[in-house]
DNA sequence: TCATTTTATGAGCATTTACTCACATACAAT
DNA sequence: ATTGTATGTGAGTAAATGCTCATAAAATGA
């Protein structure tokens, strides 16, 4: 209860042995596979330990609260996002322009649409959660590594312009995804026409 | 229990005498409070009542469960909503569109910021209920009154066209409501930027 | 006046769910 | 082996909360 009171976000203990890893990463797995069938209604911790194949006790080891174990999800999802990015940008060298833009568009709405309910859950439990202090490293990170490759297209894009970039972009994948199961056809178009625009080419 | 199995969100009778009517109001009026005051964490039938000066029984006679009471806040605010963009469009008869287009955004970051707690919460239940089937109308109307101030200007926009439009200055819009109480001074420029960009106005 | 209908009450039921704790077992070190 | 530490267990607790129902008061109509 009072879920709220103290926000403890920090892991309980540390696994040493190998025993115990195999559980904290039972545990999240399980925790992403709860929330991609059930949504967050289903979300409850007796629920992902009884997925996990553990007892409550020991996911409470691992996580004080229920809150510190979505933080953990949510920063292994940032980490992974970001790992995707960096590697896109890698490719990316040299690019022009537009065909950049085209292929983060396409990265950002193949991340949406391939887990949707998760996507979602954890979207609306970041912007639940007092965890700025928690993921701004993380997103920072996305986003310099997003940063680094317009950089070149545009010296002085600044960090608000991305922002609102990358605000638009997500709010059109998830307004898709919620009437959609598969991105429409269009979407790309439709999500480049608008960054584009707000950015000021004139093409088209 | 079970708020997910049927979704009942008629209302369970309607009031008749006068003093219902108030019970009604009354009750309406405390859910407002609430949701401002505690949002969605706060925000239970009991208190609801408590604050509403009646008893839970009471809200059960006009509420069959807690969803109907939201969809009833939603529908209100909807409501309201679409009679401010209605006044606002009789007035932008025979307007320019960037004149136009600048008196929509500023409308819509007012609502926003007026009650940034309520306005969050009320959409993140609209989300979350299965009511495309009662807000429909009402967003249709919303939709069709926004329609009408810019068909003049942009006589082939499409439905879609236009709910891109809607996406996204409302996420730059929610987005500035996370991050400060006042909008800030650029909020209604960015907006406009990214709308007229989308739309191919290639002013600025 | 009195019978019927509408409205109001709120204690309490039923369920969900975050979390604890006394105890048990596996492993490591000596 | 033995002792200490790390890990695991799951029944049970406490609180929150959606909602009901027996009962009563107020309004209406005759």
């Amino acid at each position: 209860m009072n879920r709220t009171a103290k926000p403890k976000i920090y892991p309980r203990k540390q696994p040493q042995q190998t025993r115990s890893q195999i559980t904290v990463n039972a545990i999240m797995q399980a925790a992403t596979r709860v929330l991609t069938k059930e949504s967050l209604a289903g979300f409850n911790t007796n629920r992902v330990a009884e997925v996990a194949g553990i007892s409550v006790g020991s996911l409470y080891q691992y996580f004080p609260n229920k809150d510190a174990l979505v933080t953990a999800l949510l920063v292994a999802e940032h980490q992974s996002l970001t790992e995707r990015y960096e590697s896109l940008a890698d490719q990316l060298v040299g690019v022009d322009a537009r065909t950049s833009l085209r292929a983060v568009v396409a990265l950002a709405i193949e991340q949406q649409f391939a887990n949707p309910v998760l996507a979602s859950a954890l979207d609306h439990e970041e912007a639940r959660l007092p965890l700025r202090q928690m993921l701004l490293p993380a997103d920072q990170q996305l986003m310099r590594t997003i940063a680094a490759i317009f950089r070149p297209h545009f010296p002085d894009l600044s960090f608000d312009e991305l922002q609102d970039c990358m605000t638009i972009a997500k709010a059109l994948v998830e307004a898709a995804a919620d009437d959609a199961k598969a991105p429409p056809a269009n979407l790309s178009d439709r999500i480049y026409r608008a960054v584009a625009g707000y950015l000021g080419f004139n093409d088209r």
